[in-house]
DNA sequence: CTGTTAGCGCATTCAT
DNA sequence: ATGAATGCGCTAACAG
């Protein structure tokens, strides 16, 4: 082992070896028309050097299919919420032919999601682009489409571009009116990151129906443990809440996590809905607003595959409907109860 | 809009459009150095004929970095088991400055998986190579030897390979004796499809444990619904059953499901033990079998990533431990019960 | 602003 | 079995 870096070919190798370029191929390629001797020469060479082939050129030489590859940036590990939309995503675009590369961005540094989004559109690795739940600075909207690159927007509502989203401001008070209808006097929010424009958006809706005043707990993450400590810290602060809007599915088990430790009764004492309507929830019996996941992961592949197999398609944005989902975190609207009945999806 | 396929180059659009290749590859690459005319004419050529420019010369002529290229194969959908897996290689790959390609295949379909390997190898798209709970032929394994692309495996023990795998026939016998002595008499097994060596794996552990008379049911999918349908079955022809081993912690939800449908209490009538410990059993209180998951990504990202570093690496295979986790969905050991501790992990 | 000319790194004929 | 030559489709200097 000895020499790092710096491009070789297996002109390189060839020297090294004392042989033709053709050969070096040769084992490259595992032909059978090489002696053992020179083969093991060649690899040896290979292996002292360092030698790592040029992936671009063998496909560009050895002239393969050109599939359409897109990329999907979305902060994949966050949230199960991804996954349901990936899902879907990834089946109809292998249906379609197209290979689908999931990028993992950090929601909460932008600097690194441009860095990749830049390496992406320098290295031309990529005929099409979906964003979740994330925005694109005009620039790089004007850079994309002056390079013919096609893009799509999920959960993310980018003027111009074709979008699937929902109205979170609507979501957002539903939640709350139902909290509010269901009995709660002093709601509460527990949020997600503010850098997400879903969670502005569902903090207006929340202000909305419950007015400016109530408390707002913002969890810079959207995992169990911030929802347990943002409600630790939400009981604390504002001991007479009766009610928890969640922004998450996930902050909303943490929330459930912290009451139960505390000996609060849910719903009796203190309502929870969380958001998402995520698997299990409906195990859980968690009242939550409902997106559509697998809307976004179909709507989205199937879109950006139209506009690469023909640009200049015309995409148009849609929005997609969000429902409530009562279970037994809440409890009925005030007149007649009538709790748990096909909530189980 | 026009002609279909048949591999256009940047040649043809310039004999179209009138203009030269380097035209062509200016608005390509949207220079402003192109008369809004022409740039127009070049665009309405491309249009017309269907035109997408060859990736892999794109790449080739410019130059880029020959980033390393991994490609898992798992069955990414089908559990949350492979979430938790790949959360952590992707994280490593990053940091190594590789990219990781995930493909999703199909448990149930031997052949989908192979014509997609195929396609890898042919394609030289990736240097390395992750499997996830699945082995591959040994002329598979002789042509990637042959090829020199590296190889891991995960979850599955292919001898000569690197490979990270816990036992299963431990885990398996781990859930059923942790019934038995718990107080269970007749103990059943509700299995994942046996095209899954785990779960063929598990199933002899059982019977280890309980012998080779027990019930055991085989569920063909690692969903809620198979898990619920199987319980049902399995409570329709061994009613006396007080114990219940899951091969996967989603089918236990199944389990749970249909049990509190049909009241039967748990764990007073009967036990229900997972395995994998995903995420959100803890909270559930499921008793179950937990897999090192972030082991699994961690040990695979760094061991591919050794090996196409530096060919010729010995990458040591391990095996990781299996550990009990006991909850609120089986009993205390008979002498002195004990539960919830420190359960929530 | 536009066309001509060289390569990019490798696979592949062909000869030998 | 092995080497020399040709081209994959495109970008990037150069000339004009």
């Amino acid at each position: 082992m000895a020499a790092m870096s710096a491009e070789l070919t297996i002109y390189d190798i060839a020297t090294r070896a004392g042989v033709g370029i053709a050969t070096v191929s040769r084992v490259l390629n595992g032909s059978a028309r090489v002696s053992s001797a020179t083969r093991a020469a060649v690899q040896q060479a290979m292996h002292d050097l360092g030698f790592r082939p040029n992936r671009a050129a063998r496909r560009l030489a050895a002239g393969g299919p050109n599939r359409p590859r897109i990329a999907a940036l979305l902060p994949l590990f966050s949230s199960d919420f991804y996954f349901s939309v990936s899902r879907p995503m990834a089946q109809i675009l292998l249906a379609e032919d197209m290979d689908l590369v999931l990028f993992d961005i950090d929601i909460t540094g932008d600097e690194a999601k441009d860095r990749l989004l830049d390496r992406i559109i320098q290295e031309r690795s990529c005929e099409g682009v979906i964003f979740c739940s994330m925005g694109i600075g005009q620039d790089r909207q004007a850079q994309l489409l002056n390079l013919g690159i096609p893009f799509v927007c999920v959960d993310y509502h980018l003027p111009g571009a074709p979008c699937i989203t929902v109205d979170n401001v609507h979501g957002g008070a539903l939640a709350t009116r139902h909290v509010l209808a269901c009995g709660s006097a002093r709601p509460a929010l527990i949020n997600g990151p503010l850098t997400g424009i879903a969670f502005r958006d569902r903090l207006r809706g929340f202000q909305e129906a419950a007015g400016p005043d109530q408390p707002v707990i913002t969890a810079d993450i959207l995992t169990r443990e911030a929802g347990a400590a943002a409600c630790a810290n939400l009981l604390r602060r504002f001991p007479a809440t009766d009610g928890i809007v969640c922004a998450s599915d996930i902050l909303a088990v943490g929330v459930l996590e912290t009451l139960t430790k505390q000996g609060r009764q849910v719903p009796q004492d203190i309502q929870v809905v969380g958001f998402d309507d995520q698997p299990l929830m409906d195990f859980l019996g968690l009242t939550t607003v409902r997106q559509p996941m697998a809307d976004f992961g179909a709507w989205s592949a199937r879109s950006i595959a139209a506009l690469v197999r023909t640009p200049g398609t015309t995409v148009p944005s849609v929005e997609q409907p969000l429902a409530l989902i009562t279970r037994t975190t809440t409890r009925g609207p005030m007149p007649g109860e009538k709790l748990r009945k096909k909530n189980r999806r």
